[in-house]
DNA sequence: GTCAATATTTTTGTATACAAAAGACGATCT
DNA sequence: AGATCGTCTTTTGTATACAAAAATATTGAC
């Protein structure tokens, strides 16, 4: 199943740079995280230069490479063209999804919302992704679909904190419940915007976490 | 000035797959490649890496790299990604641009124009890329604007063959004129509209053109 | 002659070895 | 004492060497 110890160590770095394991503008020690994952140098700096090339990390050349966090700007900006892409994708699909699409939705909906009920934040996340990645599907644009599923891959930590504040998960849900509503109806301008406005939030959210938690410190 | 070997191969093979050296699903064979460049198969393999990730070339497991060039399909979906991304672009632009930088893309159109009565197709590829990056970066959001340029860059073969078309060039510059028009007004619809349009019929220009390329070939 | 199983060759993936550049440290000169 | 030059170490980039997997050729049986 799995390709090459190159992509292992790919996945395994991009979990911990993800989840927070280096602060922001560490370098990365190549012969050091070899050891580590005992491996040699070259397939880690194969990982690394993926890594690179996703943003996660900074390459100078001859320096190394140092963890690359998002600034809150840079973040907000981010879900801002995740907003927009989605957008798209409803605009798209509330013509072309499918009544066997949108009931699939409204299942994903209810599990969902046992998720929220029984605390179950990971299958809330599953759930999620799965709304999201259908509403992707039926936009009916492969390249725009997968180009939607590199952006929410990229963003999945940073949603997961902004969903812990409080009241965020109910309201998410009934964004999502508007959403399936706007597009059962055809109505691509409700649906486009309904989405644009869920995703956007999340950003908002998050900005705001980021500030407060910054002047907390202080 | 240039970072290091990889870099220049990554660009070259870059270069050579898009200008259509090779055709679709051809192997890239590493040491021939590597004997070519005058370099060992390490650099060699991480700018076939860095291809892979761009999209440019398709990376099968202990099977090799292989170019992959979109069919017409898949254009026809990027293209009208491009124009959903700068129809934001346009639209964020239409609120937040400078004067100065309405003046520049009126005096890009006055050297496109120029290039195009010289016939001076380089001249006009410059100029019109200029106008494009000039409106990604007055969406005052630097992801998207990275983002799209992304985009823009992949297409540019595409782009290029699609203007052969008989007054397509005209056509393209009357667009041009539009989109400034819209954005000076302040209207961000209009703007959106326009530049989606004048994106989109590049990839129906170009669809138009492989098929009757390809029932010209039977 | 054809198919299949095995041996051979190619080719990819990984490890190690080497070269060159950047950074650190200290000695020397003003 | 402070700055500058030089060397020494560390670290990245590249080359080569080796291992494993896939492709190809070869041989043998039917």
């Amino acid at each position: 199943m799995e390709r090459k110890r190159s992509d292992t160590i790919a996945e395994a770095l991009e979990g911990m740079i993800l989840e927070g394991t280096f602060v922001d503008g560490e370098r990365l020690d190549e012969v050091q995280l070899a050891e580590r994952f005992s491996v040699s140098r070259t397939p880690l700096r194969e990982a690394l230069q993926r890594l690179a090339l996703s943003g996660l990390v900074e390459q100078i050349p001859r320096r190394g490479v140092f963890v690359r966090q998002p600034g809150p700007v840079e973040l907000v900006e981010m879900f801002e063209v995740m907003a927009e892409l989605e957008s798209v994708c409803a605009r798209l699909a509330a013509s072309r999804i499918t009544d066997a699409a949108l009931a699939e939705m409204r299942a994903v909906n209810v599990r969902c919302q046992r998720a929220v009920e029984a605390h179950d934040t990971d299958g809330y996340y599953y759930e999620n992704e799965r709304f999201h990645a259908i509403l992707y599907r039926h936009s009916g644009n492969g390249f725009l679909e997968k180009e939607c599923k590199r952006l929410f891959r990229r963003l999945t930590p940073f949603r997961r904190l902004q969903l812990r504040l409080r009241g965020r998960l109910r309201q998410s849900m009934a964004e999502h419940e508007a959403i399936v509503a706007a597009l059962e109806a055809g109505d691509a301008l409700a649906a486009s915007d309904a989405i644009r406005r869920h995703v956007a939030v999340q950003g908002e959210k998050f900005h705001h976490l980021m500030s407060t938690l910054k002047s907390a410190a202080e």
